[in-house]
DNA sequence: TTTTGTCTACCTACTAGTAGGAAGGCAAGG
DNA sequence: CCTTGCCTTCCTACTAGTAGGTAGACAAAA
């Protein structure tokens, strides 16, 4: 049996894990090259420039964030264990090295040399997350799951800051399991008292 | 007048902004020999290898902050003081853009293609400044200052984690004052309630 | 005289990107 | 059936330019 994904697929698998581990700079089309097999200029087939593969490759990521997000909300109808949900993701993401960190988180990073049809999309992920935080906390606030002081835009700018946050210091420090306590305990701050123990980060 | 700086501490000042710009791989010889005005060879004379440049500017940074911090101590006695003077800082680097990021925050998301001589260095600066936080937080909370429920190792893992996403974010959506917003809102949370009118974020 | 800093000139390896062609799939026309 | 032609995919071979880094000459300062 032949490998089921297209050669593209293929290609922007291996984009993104590389910008994952060293950002727009960090990888070029030789290390595709020689991470699937094929030559640099069939890559140029696929995406003539640079700049497009990392465009397309954002375009997908943001694509499959939201749908992963569209399906969160079917399967929980609780706010607050879509947020859990949402931080297990990553959890589990971060734990296992799969996708230990958020393209858009890093490429951001370097927003100020990236091309500008890339930081566009860059700018268009980050707004999309914080228009789903930010419905995901109003929804809790008022079925009187959450609690806090800030308006909800606020609040979940604060989050999405956490979250990026966390996945820096988890690389920094080298410890994955730093992700889980920073964010476990910035979301058990939200959460009413009397529904803390029940729905609360599970040890 | 001739310019007072030395050339090696030209050739890292423009380094530094150009890393914080991009990363490590974001900026090269070339660049920093057209800002200045130097042949690439002769920064190789002051640092044979990129490496070693790079580890000797996150040596130096590391430096600055551990003095800023100490003189941060000697000017103010009372832990929330600290605190804002330390996002104070930030805020006014982020404002005017002279250093709109922390080079050892942007180098850690890097970390996995770094030389090791500059990832223990930026390493050691988590290490460090997660200390003075902790030290901070603990003085602060048994001063009746603040309030929280973990530990305070913990808490400064929170709060470094709000302050890189909160400058991340300011980046990605392009608006500094994100970054005040989510910062403030960040300590807000932290100080008592008594306490949070004299000495909460100003308006 | 030795050291320090800068220079010109160069190196090798790699960068993104291009030119042109071979092989195969596929569909229309004979 | 077979041919023709288009399209996709991949290839080899190449380009101009840039990367980090080196060798050695020169001048001024210590």
């Amino acid at each position: 049996m032949k490998s089921m994904a297209s050669t593209s697929d293929k290609i922007l698998d291996v984009a993104q894990s590389l910008i994952v581990a060293g950002g727009y700079n960090g990888f070029s089309y030789a290390d595709i090259s020689a991470a699937i097999g094929i030559r640099k200029a069939s890559i140029h087939h696929h995406f003539p420039t640079k700049a497009e593969l990392v465009s397309m490759l954002v375009d997908r990521y943001r694509q499959q964030t939201e749908q992963g997000l569209k399906s969160l909300h079917q399967q929980f109808s609780n706010p607050a264990e879509q947020l859990h949900s949402y931080l297990n993701f990553w959890q589990a993401c971060i734990r296992d090295a799969s996708l230990p960190f958020c393209v858009c988180a890093l490429l951001a990073s370097e927003m100020q040399m990236l091309p500008e049809e890339v930081a566009s999309r860059v700018r268009a992920h980050f707004h999309s997350l914080a228009r789903w935080l930010t419905s995901v906390l109003q929804a809790g606030a008022e079925q009187g799951l959450f609690h806090f002081d800030n308006r909800p835009e606020e609040q979940a700018q604060m989050l999405m800051a956490s979250v990026h946050g966390a996945m820096l210091s988890a690389r920094a420090f080298d410890d994955p399991e730093l992700f889980v306590t920073i964010a476990n305990a910035q979301i058990a701050r939200l959460l009413e008292p009397d529904y803390r123990k029940t729905v609360g980060p599970r040890p």
